[in-house]
DNA sequence: GCGCATTTGCGTACGATGTGCGCTATGGTA
DNA sequence: TACCATAGCGCACATCGTACGCAAATGCGC
């Protein structure tokens, strides 16, 4: 009975497990925990899970990221890295230039809705290259459509402010209604009774409700949305005549 | 040796503890949550931790909270309770009214940075009473202001997110310094090396990093809150004809 | 081709967390 | 006095982030 014949505590029997995938990389666990943060919430990702998607084992991680807070920094990062750089409208256009920029940053916040509490936690600290570009081009529209440098960047602030705040509610909502489990019809329905007995003492309120009942509530969303920055905008606009 | 002798397991070595504190209470547990929350944030918040401070077990609190998210609504509510409710002004006095209100928003949200968080989460879903009232309040200044119904609706919602918008950066970075440990000058100085290299290839991001250095931040974040909140009003006052 | 140094993956383990369960004591009511 | 609803709590469980150290794999100088 040789030691090679030996089955159970053989070097066959060693688990010889090669390398089959190209081993683990940063980018490719960032964009991992971006595709679960997205699938299934924030509450969702935990290093073990995360690492079981990528075949591999929870602490493997630490090797390329060295804690949950800084995986989370690139995956906003990552999410920002999708907005697109709209062309440097010329000194007409800055107004457009900035609508659109808008609209893209709050169709990208609720494609990806836990970037929000994400960013409310950590606010503009966030270094990350993708966030440093677009904010450098908002800049720039804002340049070339005749605001002084100084200005520029107040009036940066408060566009971005407005559209995070709007966007902030929106994708907690959408949070919520994902982590039920329910449709956004069922989940509205069980809530609507509880808000509106809520709202009873409170006439504004009360038609406030009223009025919603029944409607879309993505398109006044979406209104709501596009009423405001109009009104921001034209606060800006007002500065330049 | 008869029992009442044996010091160790009697009845007089029992615990014998009488309830010496009136016993523990929702208000009572929520207002120790407040206070805990401001002081070590919002990471510090266990149900053990919290308990403690009640000198309770940590299981004890869940007779009377159901579990630590609603204790989260519960304190979100709690701190909207600070809010004052500015007298109603007249027709001409809308703008002065609302500009109240958003000043006050955002020294409560600067006061508890742990509730910009939890608004991130949250959103608008919150029903609590307190947030309730000062809700039909803003209505009410709206409309008394000229809005109609619906559009005073969106007016609020648009002041709202944005005061939200800038408050929730603000906090952020108040509580990064806070969990840091450092003051904020200090931790300022650690980070501005970082900042200005990460900057380096966008000149109008290195414009600002140059120019804001050495400024007092507080008191440009401050400036920067007022700029955008007079143009959001402007936009919104345009609308009055 | 070979030997060594560095890097990468992972098994194990520790302390902390939220919370379900069932016991016990308290205080009010009949 | 007997009873019962309720508040508080000890224990336990599953899960979490992550420190540590070993083992395999890889890259590098010859």
């Amino acid at each position: 009975m040789s030691s090679n014949e030996q089955p159970i505590p053989s070097v066959w029997a060693r688990p010889r497990r090669e390398r089959e995938q190209p081993a683990l990389s940063r980018d490719q666990i960032v964009a991992e925990a971006v595709r679960l943060l997205d699938e299934e919430g924030v509450d969702a990702l935990s290093m073990r899970r995360l690492g079981s998607r990528l075949n591999a084992g929870a602490t493997s991680l630490y090797r390329h990221v060295a804690n949950k807070d800084e995986l989370f920094e690139l995956a906003v990062d990552e999410v920002y890295g999708e907005l697109p750089l709209p062309e440097q409208a010329g000194a007409a256009g800055w107004r457009a230039g900035i609508e659109q920029v808008a609209r893209s940053l709050r169709a990208t916040i609720l494609r990806h809705p836990w970037i929000a509490a994400k960013l409310g936690e950590v606010g503009l600290a966030y270094l990350g290259p993708n966030m440093l570009r677009q904010t450098e081009h908002l800049l720039g529209i804002f340049e070339t459509g005749g605001f002084s440098p100084e200005e520029a960047d107040q009036a940066m602030n408060t566009v971005v402010a407005y559209v995070l705040g709007v966007s902030t509610g929106e994708a907690a909502m959408l949070s919520m209604i994902a982590r039920s489990g329910q449709t956004e019809q069922e989940w509205l329905e069980r809530l609507w009774p509880a808000a509106e007995r809520a709202v009873q003492d409170y006439p504004r309120l009360r038609a406030r409700y009223a009025a919603q009942r029944g409607q879309d509530a993505r398109e006044s969303d979406q209104d709501n949305f596009e009423y405001g920055l109009q009104r921001v905008l034209d606060g800006l606009q007002s500065r330049l005549g």
